[in-house]
DNA sequence: TAGGCGATGACCT
DNA sequence: GGTCATCGCCTAC
């Protein structure tokens, strides 16, 4: 490896973009960049069966479970073997709000997709959804890049404790759909 | 084959 | 702000 993708911008880029996913559209608000096979944080890190799609071509959907019981939306950045990917962690519903509240029970709109967990489960994204083309038509797909954004922020990411600090987290300022930061207990 | 751990979320105080 | 539920995946034996 000669050179190391720009991760970082590759994640800038994806703010303000819509995700459609299921019959609901959520405009990013939040993600994380994970730098595939370089970041000690990525699952891509160590090569498994489970983190295989990071490793294959770009804009494809990478899903994994949390803790037994939450899905999270991961969009694969990176080219072939390099396994960069971007995580999806918080958006507005701009369309589809009923289908999004009727998955996820009675919560303040602004919380329907706060949450890499929750947006999964608000966009009815699951392991049914590995390896989705986002710029093809289906069930899950990625809308073109906005010029207007506003300003953004970075920050450290959430929850990991590989490499905790690295401000590879990015956010629209001042979006009331970002969700809090919770730094891992295990970070040092 | 068994044990430990997590890119979380919800609830309680 | 703090605590805990919960289970598939990875690693070590």
């Amino acid at each position: 490896m000669t050179d190391v993708e720009p991760v970082d911008e590759r994640a800038r880029s994806l703010l303000g973009r819509v995700l459609h996913g299921h019959g609901v559209s959520v405009r990013v608000s939040e993600v994380e960049a994970y730098g595939g096979v370089h970041d000690p944080a990525s699952h891509a890190f160590t090569r498994t069966a489970r983190s295989e799609t990071m490793y294959g071509p770009p804009w494809q959907l990478y899903v994994y479970r949390s803790y037994g019981m939450h899905w999270c939306a991961n969009i694969v950045t990176g080219p072939t073997e390099q396994a960069a990917a971007v995580l999806v962690r918080a958006g507005e519903v701009v369309e589809g709000v009923d289908i999004a509240r009727e998955r996820r029970g009675n919560v303040p709109d602004v919380r329907l997709a706060r949450g890499p967990g929750n947006l999964a489960r608000a966009l009815g994204i699951t392991d049914a959804d590995l390896g989705t083309a986002l710029l093809e038509p289906g069930g899950v797909t990625l809308g073109p890049a906005v010029a207007d954004l506003g300003p953004m922020t970075a920050g450290p990411r959430v929850g990991v404790s590989q490499a905790a600090d690295v401000p590879w987290r990015f956010w629209l300022t001042g979006d009331p759909t970002v969700s809090a930061y919770r730094r891992s207990p295990r970070a040092g």
